[in-house]
Order: C-alpha cells, then sequence, then structure tokens
DNA sequence: AGTGTGATTGTTCGG
DNA sequence: CCGAACAATCACACT
C-alpha cells in the first residue's frame, strides 16, 4: 500500500538558500545508521538493483526484524549523535544569538568567524554497553 | 545541465 | 501534545 504521504514536503535542496549559517542537521536515527551498513551489504548482494527506494524497503523491512539487541548498537550509536547534535545545536543557538545582532540580512563580505570548537580530546570512547539481556520473544 | 523524486523509519523542532 | 519536515542515498526523468 502506498502510504499516503502527506502532501509535498518541501524539501529544500539546492534552489533554497541556506538561512541559517550553519544549520546543523539533524543526526541519523538508529534506523540510518544501520541503513549506512545495510546499504553495503544490500548493494553488494544485489547489485542490479539500482533504486535507493529498494533498499529503503529491504532495509525497513529488515530492521524490524532485527531484535531489539541487535539494534542496540545502532541506537548507541544514535544516541551518541544525538547528543553530539545537542551540542552542536548549543553553539548554533549562540551564534543565531550572535549573528542577530550582526546583521539580519545582508551579507557582505563576511569573514567568518568563528570556529572555535573546543574538542576535549581526550575521550574515551569506550562502547560500554550495559547488556541487559533482552528476552526477545 | 541540473535538480527533483522515490522509499524506508526515526528523530527533532516548532506552534 | 501533535504534526510536519527532514536526515542518506543514487540512478533516472523531466525541464
Amino acid at each position: 500500500m502506498a502510504p499516503a504521504k502527506a502532501v509535498g514536503k518541501s524539501k529544500a535542496k539546492a534552489g533554497k538558500a541556506a538561512k541559517d549559517p550553519n544549520k546543523p542537521k539533524r543526526p541519523p536515527s538508529a534506523f540510518f545508521v544501520f541503513l549506512e551498513e545495510f546499504r553495503k551489504t544490500f548493494k553488494k548482494e544485489n547489485p542490479n538493483v539500482k533504486a535507493v527506494s529498494a533498499v529503503g524497503k529491504a532495509g525497513g523491512e529488515k530492521w524490524k526484524s532485527l531484535s531489539a539487541a541487535e539494534k542496540a548498537p545502532y541506537e548507541a550509536k544514535a544516541a551518541k549523535r544525538k547528543t553530539d547534535y545537542e551540542k552542536l545545536m548549543t553553539a548554533y543557538n549562540k551564534k543565531q544569538e550572535s549573528a542577530a545582532d550582526e546583521d539580519e540580512e545582508s551579507e557582505k563580505s563576511k569573514s567568518e568567524v568563528d570556529e572555535e570548537s573546543g574538542q576535549e580530546g581526550g575521550d574515551d570512547e569506550e562502547d560500554d554497553e550495559d547488556d541487559d539481556d533482552e528476552d526477545d520473544d
């Protein structure tokens, strides 16, 4: 069944100028994270398939087939993505605040001021996933 | 030549 | 609280 899509979503592609200086793109959901890997596998096993929709459908179906435990690593990754995004958002909001003071719409030679992000270096990236055993029934 | 479309689900923001 | 929009991808079709 064709899902009645809620009408056209104006997908801002090239025509629309990016209103925001640096708008943080939304973090890929667990599904996308899984899809990224799935796409490779899918295309590898199905080099003939050229339709992206095919991968989407197959991926979606497979996704639903995954157990919570299987999705766990993907969700974990997505969760991290969200954390990073949250940070980006804060910077983005800050930028907006600052930008608002500068000029609203006129852009002339604007040198990008910016960038600084103090990346904390250290970082431990442990994946400590507590395993809760999920009984899949 | 260039860009929109199609399809999946999840996530996120705004009103 | 709910809805709408948008995230990647990639070949093809249309303007």
